[in-house]
Parts: structure tokens; C-alpha cells; sequence
DNA sequence: TATAATAATGACTAATTAGTCATTTGTCAA
DNA sequence: TTGACAAATGACTAATTAGTCATTATTATA
């Protein structure tokens, strides 16, 4: 298991420099002082290796700004908060939001694209909920036009520190951001992206089939736990999704025991979304 | 010469839908019908030919962008018309917009890096030259501010149409973002992007350096061209270069002849900029 | 028609790739 | 010390790649 680690590890530095394609194999395992034959232990494929380092990453990042936008008290803060802590990520983890900027929609491997839309239509659902708490009504035929623009920030100000080496004043990035995206939400007049627009291509993702998944992946966390509270939480969650019968503040708090455990991160997105808190 | 243009067609085609280094000479022969062989007399390598692509396509792009931004005489127009024509042009070569937005910045090749950072930067020129003009002294401080968000509007706006196939309104789009920059332009007060951030990354191009590149381009396209108006106008230019004899109006008539052949677009943005207008 | 010049071919090379598997090495308990 | 098991190795295969070049086909000219 430490193994897998030191292989996400180093291959996440070779792929920022150069590429999913441009990395061989080899390139990776001498990076990483091991054999041809070790990287076959842990991983079936290169595909599977890069298919974890998106789910790695992605259901991380997605979880804690989805926490973060439904769980500040303070709306004043929220915006500014939002902003600081995503390019705090993006700062910290930045091997792997290069090779998002970079790769992108890129490659032939059709599973990374469906993968990569599923993160992409979950970060605009997130932001999405924060645009509507921060607004209301007022903005309901802006809001996606807003959604994007702010996608859009997000994007072109990474670019700047992630691609050149700048030095980086999070405080003022984020306060800056915060006043262009007020600016835009209570002035703006003219949408361009319609309802109609977004469902063109915004296939949804079924209800009845999430539910299985959540309770699969929830299966799957069980197993990999050792016994601890996390371990438990996620029994009792379980109960509760197959027939609810604990009261909502249980519920909450057994969501709170495992949220920050790090294997959690994605199970504790998806059953805020599942129990709508 | 009519065989180059097939391959650089059929080879757009291929890397839009599967990235640079994903296509091989092999499919790109096959997809044009012509054998291996005969894809090399016309590209000493398949790297000369993705270079000559970006070539074509940035030159011919910031051109029109650029003589657009100095001769709209209707400020009022001009914002709107910049968005038009930019998201107008990249439906019309949406195979290389394509690639723009999924290569960007990738692949092991630095001669690319560096291509494409000069044609970036050549566009964030022309972008500044017509918040200038559009807005004055006003937004001085907040003026990389402003860029970076019309950028960014560009990229998030353009992902929409070209990666789903959506009905696309331009003169909504363009009228809409219109509105947003004005709005950004007119009341941004906490700016980001200050002077000195933009000077840390942005090595200047040296100008005598330029000179030079200017002529040689012109004794190229001077070779290329036959006999004609475009020809003898370029000639002229030339020697107004060597030892500025000529009044302003025919300098100005003479670029005026030359811009709309399409091998002269770029010699056309060149000379905008030496002269200054 | 005959000759020269040019255009086009595709089998070839050498390098690199992802992935496999017989073999070796290391680590235990008995 | 032995024997059993797991971990790790790297030489190997089969496929694919960019690029070459002797050969053939086509065209223009005399």
C-alpha cells in the first residue's frame, strides 16, 4: 500500500512535467527506484494509475469546497473563503491541477473524458449552491452565466502561478475575485447560458443508480476500515440509507465523525447530497 | 504546394479529436490518401507541421483581432465586435481552436512552449491596446485585471460550443460578455495583476531584434509572392523601413494593400505595430 | 516516341512502448 | 538451518512509432 503512495507520488510529478502520454512506464518506475515488474503489483495498467490519481485528487478537492460552501455560517465570508481555499488547493497540490489545466478533455482514453465531465458537473452543482445561497432569487435567470464566470477566474488566475512561479498573495487573490464576482451577480442583465442551454449538455446523472453507488462505495470504505468510530459511522450510515430511522442530528454528527478522515472525503460529498445537508 | 494544405487539413481533423502526440504520420497519410513518403517531402518532420499549423492559425487570428481593435472607428462598437469576431473565428476553425484548448501549454517540445507563449502574449497586447482605448486612464491599475478576465471569458465561453455541439447565438454571446467587461472595467477597485506581477513572467521581446525579424519576413514573402499589387507594396515597405522617405498616408495605403491577402496577415500585424498604426 | 526530371511509393530500420512471466531475493516461523 | 511463502526483478514479447530510401510511376520536354 505504501508502494501505491510512492508510485501516485512520483508519477504525479512526471506527469505534471510532461503529460499522461508523453511518461512511459519506465520513466516512472526508475523515478521511483523500483522495477517494471513492481509497478505490475500495484497497478493493473498505466490507465488504472491515472484513473486513481483523478479520483484521488478530484474527490478530494470537490468534497472540501462542498463542505466548506454548505457548512459557513457566515455568508459575508463565504465567497471570500470559497476563493481562498480552492486556490489554496490548487497551490498545494499543484502537480495535479497542472495536469488539469493541461490534459484536460485531452486523451483517447474515453473513461478519463466521462470521468472528468462526472468531477466537472459536480464542481458546477457545488458552486452552483453557493451562487444560490449567496444571491437567492434575484439572480435565478443569471446564475449560470455567473457559474461560469466564475469557472472562468478560477481558471485564468490559476494559470498565473501555477505555469509561471510567482509569488502568490492568496488574501488579496481571493478579495479580488470576491469583488469582481459581486459585481457581476448584481448587475449583470444580459444572460447568455439559459436553463435550456445547460440541459443540452448537461446529461443527468440518475437518481435511483446514485443511490446504489453511494451504498457500494460505503460497502467498499467498510472493508478497508479497521475498527474505529469512522468504521462505525459508516455501518450506521448505511442502516440509515437502507431504512431511516435515526433522527437528523444523529445523522449529522455521524456525517461529522468521518468527514475529515481522508478515505472519506468522497463518501461524506455524496451523503451530504443524499441526505440534503 | 496544393498537397501541403491537404495534409495540414487532414492533420487539423485528426488532432483535434485525439491531441498531438496521440496521432501518428501513419493515420494522417492514411486519412489524406497518400503515402508515407510523400508526407515528408512536404515536412522535413511531424513536428514541423504542428509548428507551421500554429503558425498559420495565430498569425492569421491576432491579425484580424489586432487590425479590427485600431481601425474600428465606433468605440462603441468595438468591444462588441472584438467578442464577435473572436468567438466567430474560433467556430470557424474549430478544429484548431480545439487544440488550442486542449494542448495549451503541453507536450515535451519547448519550441512549442515558446511559440505559443509569443502568440499569447501578442493577443494580451491587443487586448490592452483596446481596454485602452475603450476605457482611458481611468482603469490604469486595474487594466491586467480586465485581461485576464476577458481571457477568461474567452476560454470558459468557447469550451461551450466547441466541445458540445450547441446552437450558438453570437450576437447574445458577444452582447453579453460586453456587458460584463464593461461592468468589471467600470467598477473593479481591488485589482490582482499589478505592473510588476505582469513584468515577472513576461520577458520583453526585444525591439531592434524585431526589426530585423520583420524584414526577413518580408524578403520571404516578397520571394513567394508573384507579381502584383501585394508584391510591389511590400517592396516599397520595405525600403520605407531601410530609410523612411515616404509621407504617412501612403505608408498607410500601402499596408491597407496588403492586409487581406492571406500570406500577408501576419507581416500586416508586424508592420501595424513598427509604424503604429 | 524517347529521354530526362520530378513525384510518389511502401517496405524497411531503429527506437520506444505497455505489459508479461520465469527467475531470484527476502522474510518469516518451525 | 530449513522450507514455505511473498515480494521484487528485468529480460522478454508484440505492437507501434518517426523517419529513410531504393524503386516505381507520372509528367514534361525534345
Amino acid at each position: 500500500m505504501i508502494k501505491k503512495q510512492l508510485i501516485m507520488e512520483k508519477a504525479l510529478e512526471l506527469f505534471a512535467k510532461q503529460g499522461f502520454e508523453a511518461t512511459s512506464v519506465q520513466q516512472i518506475t526508475e523515478h521511483c527506484g523500483i522495477s517494471k515488474g513492481a509497478f505490475y503489483l500495484s497497478f493493473k495498467s498505466k490507465d488504472e494509475l491515472i484513473l486513481e490519481l483523478i479520483n484521488h485528487f478530484m474527490t478530494q478537492f470537490t468534497s472540501d469546497i462542498d463542505y466548506l460552501v454548505k457548512n459557513e455560517e457566515n455568508t459575508e465570508e463565504l465567497l471570500y473563503k470559497f476563493y481562498y481555499s480552492t486556490f489554496y488547493s490548487f497551490h498545494q497540490h499543484s502537480d495535479f491541477a497542472k495536469i488539469l489545466m493541461k490534459e484536460q478533455m485531452r486523451s483517447l482514453n474515453e473513461e478519463f473524458i466521462i470521468k472528468m465531465r462526472y468531477y466537472d458537473q459536480s464542481m458546477e452543482k457545488v458552486i452552483l449552491s453557493m451562487v444560490e445561497r449567496l444571491y437567492g432569487e434575484e439572480i435565478s435567470h443569471t446564475k449560470y452565466d455567473l457559474i461560469y464566470c466564475i469557472k472562468g477566474f478560477m481558471k485564468t488566475y490559476s494559470e498565473l502561478f501555477l505555469f509561471y512561479n510567482l509569488p502568490l498573495d492568496l488574501n488579496l487573490l481571493a478579495q479580488s475575485l470576491v469583488e469582481k464576482t459581486n459585481l457581476l451577480a448584481r448587475h449583470i442583465t444580459i444572460p447568455f447560458i439559459s436553463q435550456e442551454l445547460i440541459q443540452l449538455f448537461q446529461q443527468p446523472m440518475n437518481e435511483e443508480e446514485s443511490r446504489e453507488q453511494i451504498l457500494e462505495i460505503m460497502d467498499q470504505k467498510i472493508m478497508e476500515l479497521g475498527d474505529s468510530i469512522e468504521k462505525e459511522s459508516l455501518i450506521l450510515l448505511k442502516q440509515q440509507i437502507l431504512e431511516p430511522t435515526l433522527s437528523p442530528a444523529i445523522v449529522k454528527g455521524l456525517q461529522e465523525n468521518i468527514r475529515n478522515h481522508p478515505h472519506c472525503k468522497w463518501i461524506s460529498y455524496l451523503l451530504r447530497s443524499y441526505f440534503e445537508f
